[in-house]
DNA sequence: TAGTAATCGAGACGGTACGTCGGGTCTTCGA
DNA sequence: TCGAAGACCCGACGTACCGTCTCGATTACTA
């Protein structure tokens, strides 16, 4: 979680009602008017809170947001394992397309994503927060398919691991429309095909 | 280019000399204090131009900054061609990553992407300008090398693109370290076997 | 008047429409709800002005009372000369007791006063800008009565003059009842006999 | 004393330790930084107090203040009784101009009259625990010195308090430096001669 | 070679949001 | 069971930029 820099505030005596107000208005704004009109100030009218109750807890509204995502999304994406390493990976990243593309958390990641690119500490926690634990669940998973002999020992999984997400945050990144299941499906076909095939010269 | 919204005050009469103020105000502001502090205020006070002579030219501080990149680093990507496909493709990336480290262009480009997540109109430019004509000399680099056999006829390009650039904008959206140069070479390596593989299943 | 602190802003450039609004506003406010309504920001809000043009061009709320205190007290009180100097002064002493009642005048100048105790910049205004000019109107109609012999060529003249305004600003410091139109009389006479009595001890 | 609006909590066991702290803080504050710095929350914070016990005992920082100045001055200013009237009312009226100019009581009284200006009640309190007393010393000298045929008996002694307290008032409200020892000798001097001269026209 | 029309600098303007501060109320927790 | 600690809602603060808008004062095209 996120927390301010000054004093650390007693967070036992954390008012949960504002806390979850808070985390709603958020989300509710910035589906309702896209990202730029989310604000700390909108956000603290609609939830019926006041500023400082948000600076107490959040550094920017991007960290609330963060929250708010992270809460939104929590353990929505239980790792599968079917058996078949690749029909598992193309379920994960069929689920970040759907992340991405989702009404209300989809707006909400593209805002934090945006303010990621010139906020270190909120670049530190959605690493944190957010990707590591789902990297580390495709690690798992891998080394499980590996060890079941689905992968030559000596794959390169964190290169597997940049190939799978890269195309989703490049073409994110520069707004171009995401991949369709078929075409995440080739991507890990893809990727997957790389990392069994010999390497060659 | 891009163009404001407005009825084109479209002359010759623009004076040259405030046009290379604001892009030299605009990268200097950038550089010395990150994105963050460039502000179309800060570029006109420190370019000696009046705000409306910027709001007269460029829609947002984003396409001001892009036209700086862009006067920047046009034509520095002369794309190679040393009959090593593989090698020529390590070069284009590498320069990709430069241009994402590079001291001034660098965080320029960032605060572009960053705007881009909430600018139609600028993403539409990024591409059409910056982007677009990159990938289409990777493409034609690509064509080159399977009419020359270095590539099975059937290879999809397209996903070979997606996967040699995706890493980058990754690593770059999540404010991970950019991958060094051995790291490129593994990546190129990596998606060229899997182009060259034979489809399996 | 007064100007804020920093770099002066282009005066030739005001604009009157706003200085007449947010004077008018500060004092409706002032006289609707009382000078604790009177707030920056309501001030803006009602006189359809931002804030910052109001911070341009008045330091505190205090400031822009008293410019609209000023700009409504100004020159009506053309001191009198009926050739009679004690009920000239009277008429005077009379009007300044009607300035603190008067409906709108009253509680502008009461707020004023109230933040002039801890303003010393407000409280030069105040002076130099109220009180001396008024002062001066007192010294120069008792100098002429000097000359026409009604009052003794060495008369503490400065005595005088406190000692009449005075009670005025101890009754309304300490928000007793102001003096009734014979209470002034009896208190101008007294002052008057002292400065035509002759020395004692 | 001031008590505050709601159902008093009035008991005897009010902590003497707090009330004690609440008080020095007060004033110390004041002494310091000035009474703008005065403020409920730096109050309890320097005493080391609940904001909500000072609630609980005064309705308002100038409340607190009161208390704390009558603490400081109480019975500091027994009327003297020299045998001369004048001479009594000068050390009166100096001590009066000691307390304005006393490096502790003096900024607490004066944002105390601040105060005033717009706080009825505090008025009140100020007016009966403060002023009345004084002025109520001063009559009874005065009517001494009537009876011991030093003042005429028909001497207006309300207006005589009025002409010597006024002009201290004066002064301060307006920020003027406050009258030297002689300044005020001649004030009394002329004051008293008025008394005694015959009613004139 | 003058007019004339646009751009230019400067910066005031109405706004919106910022992040902070203090007011006064209410809750929690430790002694 | 009281009081310190302090979280809470609220509203105002003074600042920063936004994007629009006059202003003269240069330009640089047209007539």
């Amino acid at each position: 979680m996120i927390t301010p820099s000054e004093s650390a505030p007693n967070s036992r005596r954390r008012s949960e009602r504002s806390r979850r107000a808070t985390l709603a208005a958020a989300l509710d704004l910035c589906t309702e008017n896209g990202y730029g009109k989310v604000t700390i100030e909108a956000i603290a009218g609609r939830a019926g809170v006041s500023k400082k109750t948000i600076y107490r807890w959040w550094p920017t509204k991007g960290a609330v947001l963060l929250d708010a995502v992270t809460e939104l999304v929590v353990s929505d994406t239980p790792f599968p394992d079917t058996g078949d390493i690749d029909v598992d990976l193309c379920t994960h990243i069929a689920s970040l397309v759907h992340l991405f593309s989702a009404p209300v958390a989809g707006p909400a990641y593209t805002g934090i994503l945006s303010e990621v690119l010139h906020d270190e500490r909120l670049a530190r926690t959605v690493n944190e927060q957010f990707v590591i634990p789902r990297v580390a669940l495709v690690y798992a998973r891998m080394r499980r398919a590996q060890e079941q002999g689905q992968l030559p020992p000596d794959a390169d999984l964190p290169m597997a691991v940049e190939l799978l997400y890269g195309p989703l945050y490049y073409r994110h990144a520069l707004r171009r429309p995401l991949p369709t299941e078929e075409r995440v499906e080739a991507m890990v076909a893809h990727v997957m095909r790389a990392l069994r095939a010999p390497a060659s010269s």
